[in-house]
DNA sequence: TTAGGGTTAG
């Protein structure tokens, strides 16, 4: 008698553990079309809701950063578990939308699910992408109740979330570091991380010499301290001292080298690393990019492509950003160029930081041009163009680009009034700024900030209403800063109102007592009056604080060189041709009404 | 648990 053979089910089942075996494979990649390839077979298979394919294929597409096929895989399961419910969560987290992880974490509860500890770990996590002090309080409540606290990873990651809720929330850490029954060396690298992020350097050396181990984690920590303070001496001995250094703490200390403006000593470093990777790469361009210094990193960035390092978003934002910064507009070009040689696919990150860029640079129609190309915009496209335009005098345009914002459905939030009430100013619609300025609470619903009030401050210095200025600056239900100050200044200057000014400078010296250009302007005006003894006193408390008058200086970029000018400079090598033009533009531009503002501030 | 990174007034 013949034994009939089952046919489907080993086939099903090879198939199965096949496709277990690529997905426990693939599920840590970030190749989108091969985990698309994989989910279709799945889909084939129907076993796109098996709860053990299920959260395997959330985990891949949240690494590809696409949350709605995430999302998607999701919803096809009927009745997902905890386990999956974590997956989600997890996703949300990694894609930086911690509302989604919340509020998966409700529907969770709502369908009668109890969260776990790994849960409750993953939305500390998301509590750290908010920094919501209030929240972490909550959970920290939440998991002493169920008794969680006993899992080390949950205070540990109650520690961290703590940490990046600003000093009150270091405090918290502290606390609960101090209870901690057991801890484990994350434990003191979160801890001490912490204290390092909240400037309590010394704090953080007491802990760190205080550790009953030490790994490479924790020196590294201790050196991003150092760096980040500029106290390289101390950065480079502990560097030097200790073992088994990794390419991070390379990085660290190059990082704190260009920060520092040792470019001679990062570069040192940088050629003698055992290892390079893209973040290396990036550091040191962007710290030739932020001093100006093109030339050089433009070399290391060809030098770069040429090792065949690949580019990514990490690299493509930072030099961009530091482009902007230093008005690179050569390497930002290139890199661009680069971008589209490639055919690197621009995320919209990538978009934002190259209308940033350009916008910056002063090339708003190439800005324009990637901003009305961008297929998916967000806030900070909008707002980044907005602020372009604003910046370079194109009020008018900012503010349509405004209205087309709103059209589009997008709600503006504080950085876009900060980007409106700065196209009011610079194109002088003060009135309409004032409008803004009142109607972002009642109709917006955006909070009026600091940087809110000194836009408006500003806005009316300039406009010349400086009584409004001042009354606004008395009823602030917060206090002026020197920013606020500042731009008084800049108005009383404006509009001739020394008296005003005296009293602005000495709230301004009284706020930032080592910046010398207070000094400088107060004792100007004091001469401008022929008041020499108030000019001497002022020199006088200079020198008692120590405080140098540093030169103005403008640059521009011509052939990837940054030139550097201050008054009467005379050092450049064209120098004689260059005031040879400047003459030339003072014997045009006279018979017009314009004349040199020779005050004895410029020339003091 | 450690390194680079998009929009923020003068």
């Amino acid at each position: 008698m013949q034994i009939p053979l089952p046919v489907r089910a080993p086939t099903w089942v090879s198939t199965r553990r096949l496709l277990e075996q690529k997905l426990s494979d693939i599920f840590k990649c970030t190749d989108l079309k091969q985990l698309k390839q994989l989910h279709a077979v799945i889909y084939k298979h129907d076993l796109q809701a098996d709860l053990y394919f299920a959260p395997k294929l959330i985990t891949g597409f949240s690494l590809c950063r696409q949350m709605a096929l995430a999302v998607n895989v999701f919803k096809q399961v009927q009745e997902p578990n905890v386990h999956l419910y974590n997956s989600l969560i997890r996703a949300y987290v990694h894609n930086s939308q911690p509302s989604g992880a919340f509020c998966a974490l409700f529907v969770m509860q709502y369908r009668g699910l109890w969260p776990d500890n790994f849960t409750y770990a993953l939305l500390l996590k998301a509590c750290c992408g908010m920094s919501e002090l209030r929240l972490a309080r909550m959970i920290h409540a939440q998991v002493e109740k169920l008794g969680f606290l006993a899992d080390i990873v949950v205070p540990n990651s109650l520690i961290d979330s703590y940490c990046k809720c600003g000093l009150l929330g270091v405090g918290e850490a502290r606390k609960l570091f101090t209870v901690m029954g057991e801890r484990d060396i994350v434990s003191w690298n979160t801890m001490i991380g912490g204290l390092v992020k909240a400037n309590e350097l010394i704090e953080a050396r007491r802990l760190f010499d205080e550790m009953p181990d030490r790994d490479t984690v924790s020196w590294n920590t201790m050196l991003d301290g150092y760096s980040k303070a500029g106290e390289m001496d101390t950065a480079f001995e502990l560097f030097q001292k200790m073992a088994g250094r990794n390419i991070v703490s390379w990085t660290t200390v190059i990082y704190g080298f260009c920060k520092a403006g040792e470019m001679e000593m990062a570069r040192i470093l940088f050629d003698n690393m055992p290892a390079k990777n893209t973040v290396c790469w990036t550091t040191i361009i962007c710290g030739y990019a932020e001093k100006g210094l093109a030339k050089d990193a433009l070399s290391l960035f060809e030098k770069m492509e040429d090792t065949g390092f690949k580019l990514d978003d990490g690299i493509i934002i930072s030099i961009l950003s530091a482009c902007g910064e230093s008005g690179l507009l050569g390497l930002g070009r290139r890199l661009h160029a680069s971008i589209q040689r490639t055919g690197y696919k621009c995320s919209t990150h990538v978009g934002n930081a190259l209308v940033d860029m350009y916008a910056k640079c002063g090339s708003l129609n190439r800005a324009l041009t990637i901003f009305n190309g961008m297929a998916n915009k967000d806030l900070v496209s909008w707002n980044s163009m907005i602020q372009g335009l604003a910046m370079h005098g194109y009020g008018e345009k900012a503010l349509k680009l405004f209205y087309r914002m709103k059209q589009e459905g997008f709600a503006p939030d504080r950085v876009t009034f900060i980007g409106v009430l700065c196209a009011c100013t610079h194109a002088g619609f003060v009135d309409k700024g004032i409008h803004y300025f009142n109607a972002m609470e009642t109709e917006y619903g955006v909070l009026q900030e600091i940087e809110h009030y000194g836009c408006v401050i500003d806005l009316l210095g300039r406009g010349g209403r400086l009584e409004e200025a001042f009354r606004l600056v008395r009823s602030m239900p917060m206090e002026p800063n020197a920013i606020i100050w500042g731009s008084l200044v800049v108005a009383c200057r404006m509009h001739n109102a020394s008296e005003y000014a005296k009293e602005v400078l000495h709230h301004l010296i009284k706020l930032e007592p080592t910046d010398a250009s207070h000094f400088s302007i107060l004792s100007s005006i004091h001469a401008a009056e022929g008041d020499w003894n108030s000019v001497a006193s002022v020199r006088m408390q200079m020198k008692s604080t120590g405080t140098q008058k540093p030169s103005g200086a403008s640059s521009i970029e011509l052939d990837d060189q940054v030139h550097e000018f201050t008054v009467l400079d005379k050092s450049h090598p064209k120098s004689d041709s260059i005031y040879e033009v400047i003459d030339g533009l003072s014997l045009h531009l006279k018979p017009v009404g314009y004349f040199p503002k020779a005050t004895a501030e410029v020339l003091s």
